[in-house]
DNA sequence: TGTAAAGTCAACAGCGTTGTTGCCTTTCCA
DNA sequence: TGGAAAGGCAACAACGCTGTTGACTTTACA
């Protein structure tokens, strides 16, 4: 009968990853606020008490993906790896994993607090680069920290709502890594033609 | 009695503007999955048969309120204006109206699809910048297009969630301004420190 | 001046979710 | 080998939201 298939598991360690997983695809999908238990035991194939023995609400729950995620980009964005590969690094990072960028979209869209110690590892990197001679003067790590993370966190997204076909997503995900070297190498402007721009740069550094 | 104070309005559009404004600034907080239109009318101050005399479902709400943010958006992304006014134009756009970033956002999460008219417009002032004699020759501008847009939509969220207090916000605003047209002249690396990277950029011009 | 449009109010059934409880079964391991 | 831990099941009350209806009031305007 049916009842064969439903053999009792007893691994509470593996329940407690199912309920996680399912969590995390189902609120990088719909957001925390869409998230409900039922749905969760729905997709990960439980019962529904057994969900309420692992966490005792749904905010309970939701919490634990979000830690779990941000154990992850911590990581991610730490991992001891030369500046010249980070960024298809990451470009790539957030491309394989799309929910890891959904999920911290809605991170940051319903609360507001980004995990402090890792920013500041991943701007400590920025600063190194920027003190060391193989960088420009001037440069804001801070400042070029939020670009690279908003690109990086975007891209994983965007990219998947602009190409269906998945050699196409790859080719488009070399090509923005290129695109971010070129402007980190050279920029895209001619700085000649652009005397209003340049000076507002160059004074600041002279 | 309380009902003097309950005088009928009878402003068809103002209503509806009403509904629209309470939409927008719910989904902005919660997304469109976390709207209930009982909460739209508490915030909007009206009765909710008349929210449903206005749209007829939800879902046709979260719709009027989605097309007219892509209408904001696609002005302000296509309005004419010297390229090198652009970066702090929408740097600043963003931050003066959070609640446009978080919207798109989530449609981003939401929904796939982008305006695609928009974005063609953008794309196309980037093309004819890259065509010009005031750009670097190899621009992707589609690329580069997508660099700007994940700055701008994420910087007034990600920026709100930073800096606390206004005039720090505004400073840092001005900040990144500077970083993105550092980075737009000049680029933050030497390339003669980068041997393996200028390898990659400069292959594909030659 | 009368009719149609817009707003208000109260009530309804239907639905899904939440958190909880009591009871049973299975599994492990001390 | 017996008890504790874990999973499953069914049921419950409570809640909030949805979409709809019918009856009433106010307002505009043709």
């Amino acid at each position: 009968m049916v009842e064969s298939a439903r053999t009792r598991r007893r691994d509470f360690e593996d329940n407690r990853a199912r309920l996680l997983a399912a969590a995390r695809q189902l609120i990088s999908e719909r957001g925390p606020e869409g998230l409900s238990i039922s749905e969760v035991v729905r997709v990960a194939d439980l019962n529904r008490t057994t969900a309420y023995k692992h966490f005792r609400t749904r905010d309970e729950l939701v919490s634990a993906v979000m830690e779990s995620l941000a154990e992850e980009v911590g990581e991610m964005l730490t991992r001891p790896m030369p500046f010249g590969e980070r960024i298809d690094f990451m470009a790539r990072f957030f491309v394989q994993h799309p929910e890891v960028g959904r999920l911290a979209l809605h991170h940051l869209l319903a609360e507001n607090p980004f995990p402090r110690a890792a920013w500041d590892l991943f701007v400590g990197q920025l600063e190194r680069l920027a003190k060391s001679d193989r960088a420009r003067d001037g440069i804001h790590p801070e400042m070029l920290g939020h670009i690279l993370m908003a690109v990086g966190i975007m891209w994983g997204t965007q990219a998947n709502a602009f190409y269906d076909d998945e050699a196409a997503l790859a080719k488009a995900t070399d090509a923005l890594g290129r695109e971010l070297k070129r402007l980190l190498l050279y920029g895209v402007l001619k700085p000649e033609a652009w005397p209003e721009l340049t000076r507002v740069i160059d004074d600041e550094v002279e």
